[in-house]
Formats: C-alpha cells, sequence, structure tokens
DNA sequence: CGGGTTTGACCGGCGC
DNA sequence: GCGCCGGTCAAACCCG
C-alpha cells in the first residue's frame, strides 16, 4: 500500500500510524513530547494543567462516508464531543485507548457536505497496529489530503 | 463486571 | 475583564 502515498507528492504522515516500522521517521520534525499533566485536586474539582511543550503533528485528511468512525485498525476510545460555530454537526474527539500511547483524532462532518467526514490525527502511535488493515486500505484509495504539519 | 460512550460542566485562550 | 469558542474531564450510563 505504500505506492499509494509515493503516488502524491507527499505521502501521509499518518502512515506512520499504520506501517510502524518502514516510514516512521521520516516525521520526527518536531519531538513529541507526550503532554505532561499536573494533577492538582486542591480540594474542588479538578485541575489539570497540560504543558505544552513539543508540538504534536496533526494531520488532517478527509473521506467520503456514511459513518463517522473511519476503523484504522487502531482502538479508539471517545472522550468528548463538541458542537463547532461554523458547522452544524458536532465534531467528536477520539483518544488512542493504548497504554502512554497519547495519540488523538477529531472527526467532524462537513456541512455543506453531510458525506464528507474530516478526520484529523494528532500524534504519533508509539505500538503496532492491533487489527488488519484491509479496511483501512479501501478507505486510503479514496481519502485525499487536507492539510499536513 | 469492565470497558466504551454520553453528556454537561469546566477551563484556558483570545478578541473585543 | 468578560464572554465567546474550542478542547477536555469525569460521573453516570450502557452494552457485551
Amino acid at each position: 500500500m505504500e505506492e499509494l502515498f509515493q503516488n502524491g507528492s507527499s505521502y501521509a504522515p499518518f502512515l506512520s500510524l499504520t506501517s510502524h516500522q518502514n516510514l516512521k521517521s521520516e516525521f520526527h520534525q518536531g519531538e513529541e513530547e507526550e503532554a505532561s499533566k499536573v494533577i492538582r485536586s486542591e480540594g474542588s474539582s479538578r485541575s489539570v494543567a497540560v504543558k505544552k511543550k513539543g508540538k504534536k503533528q496533526r494531520f488532517a485528511f478527509q473521506t467520503r462516508s456514511q459513518v463517522d468512525i473511519l476503523d484504522d485498525g487502531y482502538r479508539w476510545r471517545k472522550y468528548g464531543q463538541k458542537a463547532v460555530k461554523n458547522n452544524t454537526f458536532p465534531r467528536s474527539y477520539y483518544r488512542c485507548t493504548y497504554g502512554g500511547c497519547n495519540v488523538k483524532k477529531q472527526v467532524q462532518r462537513l456541512t455543506s457536505d453531510q458525506e464528507v467526514v474530516v478526520t484529523t490525527y494528532e500524534g504519533v502511535h508509539s505500538h503496532p497496529i492491533e487489527k488488519s488493515t484491509e479496511n483501512f486500505e479501501h478507505i486510503l484509495t479514496q481519502m485525499q489530503i487536507y492539510s499536513s504539519f
């Protein structure tokens, strides 16, 4: 499936997500300094201060599909859903459930095209894939890069 | 029961 | 300083 990306001018950084061993080295720009959480429970509610040290690389692409959940082989746990101002449809926030892997992902639909789903990855997986990529490869064929860092 | 989803509240940044 | 806006948390809930 690599040729798929070499076909395009710049291959997708999130490809490193899928092929954990091979092409991940090229996208080391920006150290993926994991955001350290400072939890201070001073009686009241939770206060989590997130230190943003390194810049996590983000990468977005859009797909035509009827379902929001793009199964890319990883396990995602939803941690939020919010409606954004310019878009009618809410945006969903996911996070990789692997221990120590802080990769995030957000999915949103376009108001103009309800069929188009924009998926944004943030961070790099530090572990191999769980499922087979066959399903995802099919998505790869129809997806188009929207923006990258 | 355990893990994932739901959902409202909370918090920080930014613009006015 | 306040209020909008976007992102995250966490408790309750749901489902296998």
